[in-house]
DNA sequence: CGTTGTATTGATTCATCTCAAAGGTGGTGG
DNA sequence: CCACCACCTTTGAGATGAATCAATACAACG
């Protein structure tokens, strides 16, 4: 029977992870009956900066990057979400189009639900309004603080950051290397550098015994080190 | 009467200029009774990253800049608080200290909220949540924005991004100068760069024919220049 | 009219970008 | 299983951008 289906959002474990645990029965089933699955490819896009969206994305498996094209034609990581993120939700809060664009980084499987759902639910819903405020404010102090990362710190500070961050957010697998694998360039377009820099200053920190690699793989090996150079002491 | 007192928050224009515009007259009412007004000389701190709140600052008059220390020690300015804006809204909503701190840039009038009026409201009223939610969204945007500045743009680029929006936020006088007057200190660290390397670009802009300059002031002579070398076009 | 803080300039060093080329890797079809 | 192609990584070297330190010039202010 419909109702202890896992696809249906009344069950899906993810809504945990998000503002919409904030949500009635009632209100995830109703979302449940208008949601779309899809499945998306490891480089494939979800939605582009600009595009207009008819409702927010969330996430069930898979990883996703949030990238900005700059005026100068390079592309900048802003975010990477991870299952129970939900994408597009500020551009329909703020009713405009995307502010970034969202690239698979792996397969991704993701669950499409209808603005008008949402926006209902921010209507009728007080404490999910609340919920989603909470968390953007959250989201807002990352920001500011990447900013005065962006602004302030070298790219090995940086790139020190980036490779805990990946450590701590997605974890390592039993040999302890990072389970979230990146191109080189996305992790240049996540520190804000150019690749040749990223595969240099890697090669450094491999050398000074910090971390190991294996084609594309990353392991770290002195956590306390790469933090002490996160902050600064070179 | 203090019906018709305009330091009564009903009858205070500045609130059209913010979420509180969603607030009711009752609500107002109780806002205005439990506010203090206060005054901020120029360089005085309003309050420090990492403080705990009691409530938010509405402001009535002058400017603020938003900014955080970062670990190596300069300062980075993240945002130019003036008439209208909120301040420690973001900090209050996450339950969290600040995350920067608010200097004056001038003299400025101010008039702190209690915490709880706005917590109360946030609460019992939709529209106000929903109010602050739109607000804090689109200060997300202009967040990934920045973000995407100071890690793709030069110097050359965010300075005169920087002037442009010194002009359209905060206007000229009568002779055409910028009438929101910063240091070239704060004006770098907007910027994000040593304070020598602002001032010899605001030289070469000068030399350019962009730009004139009269001790601290600065006159915009060629806008659609600076919009140019904002995008890119050296 | 000095004093203080800020602005300016020069010279040097360091960090980062860019272009160009060489080396790897994985996947695909024969 | 091998050969080939496409794509990603790595390395080199040179050009440019930016930070830093030190010294001088201004401007505001009492």
């Amino acid at each position: 029977m419909a109702e202890h289906e896992e696809s249906r959002c009344e069950n899906c474990i993810i809504r945990e992870l998000n503002s919409l645990k904030a949500l009635k029965k009632e209100e995830l089933k109703a979302i449940s009956d208008s949601k779309v699955s899809r499945s998306i490819k490891k480089g494939e896009a979800l939605f582009k900066e600009g595009e207009k969206l008819g409702g927010v994305y969330c996430v069930r498996n898979g990883v996703s990057k949030l990238s900005k094209i700059s005026d100068n034609g390079k592309d900048q990581i802003v975010k990477i979400a991870s299952k129970g993120e939900v994408l597009g939700q500020r551009s329909m809060i703020s009713e405009e189009g995307t502010n970034l664009s969202a690239v698979a980084l792996n397969d991704m499987e993701v669950c499409f639900i209808p603005k008008d759902q949402i926006t209902g639910r921010i209507q009728d819903n007080p404490a999910f309004t609340q919920a989603i405020l909470k968390h953007m404010a959250h989201e807002l102090k990352i920001a500011d603080d990447f900013i005065v990362n962006m602004a302030q710190k070298t790219v090995n500070q940086r790139l020190a950051e980036v490779l805990l961050y990946l450590s701590t957010t997605f974890g390592t697998d039993e040999e302890g290397y990072l389970v979230l694998i990146l191109s080189r360039a996305d992790i240049a377009d996540v520190v804000g550098t150019a690749t040749e820099l990223c595969i240099r200053t890697l090669a450094k920190f491999k050398k000074q015994g910090l971390i190991e690699t294996k084609g594309k793989r990353i392991k770290i090996l002195d956590q306390s080190g790469l933090e002490k150079l996160k902050d600064g002491f070179q």
